[in-house]
DNA sequence: CGGGTGATCCACT
DNA sequence: GTGGATCACCCGA
């Protein structure tokens, strides 16, 4: 719905700098979860994209619940939009934290991906990733036009069509 | 805008 | 071992 993408190369990504226990599970191979602690109070997930050895990883940055706890299954959708838009909400609302750390994306570790129709036809919008210092100018930032869950949507995405309509593959993150 | 929050890392003892 | 800077965020004004 929203992501961001990191690779060795790149001066924002947590393990440009060296391996560390903090963010050893960056190295790990694909499918790998990194999960790390920001500003003291929220998590955010990632998903290692590299291979084994190589820093690399897509951040979880906004999705749509499909499904919500019975007691607030009934809320407007305008606020269900909004309870995973960021990627620290994202973690408050699945409950996401470093247990998660450096598990594989797999049912035994309770979070996985499906992958849906793989006509589904999306516009993206492309652009740059939001809160950096290093590597602020590096487009790597993608999400889907007009969705009500984008955390914070480019100024004038109306005009930018950086990824055209078509088929893409689509995945359900199960949690 | 600015405050809250705390793990982590580094440059020093 | 310790002090301070850093950090890919959220909220409320």
């Amino acid at each position: 719905m929203e992501t961001e993408a990191y690779t060795a190369d790149d001066p924002a990504c947590h393990g440009y700098q060296r391996k560390t226990a903090r963010n050893g599970a960056i190295f790990g191979p694909p499918g790998t979860i990194y999960v790390y602690l920001i500003y003291g109070i929220y998590h955010c997930l990632n998903v290692v994209t590299d291979r084994d050895g190589v820093c690399s990883a897509v951040l979880i940055r906004a999705l749509w619940l499909d499904q919500l706890p019975p007691a607030i299954a009934s809320c407007p959708p305008r606020q269900r939009a909004r309870m995973a838009a960021g990627p620290g909400k994202l973690c408050r609302s699945l409950e996401i934290d470093r247990r998660l750390d450096g598990m594989p994306l797999n049912p035994d570790s309770q979070i996985w991906l499906e992958g849906r129709s793989s006509d589904f036809a999306a516009e993206l919008v492309q652009t740059t990733r939001i809160g950096l210092t290093k590597g602020a100018d590096i487009p790597w930032r993608w999400y889907l036009k007009g969705h009500p869950a984008v955390s914070r949507p480019a100024n004038g995405d109306h005009h930018c069509s950086a990824v055209p309509k078509g088929r893409h593959r689509i995945f359900r993150l199960v949690a």
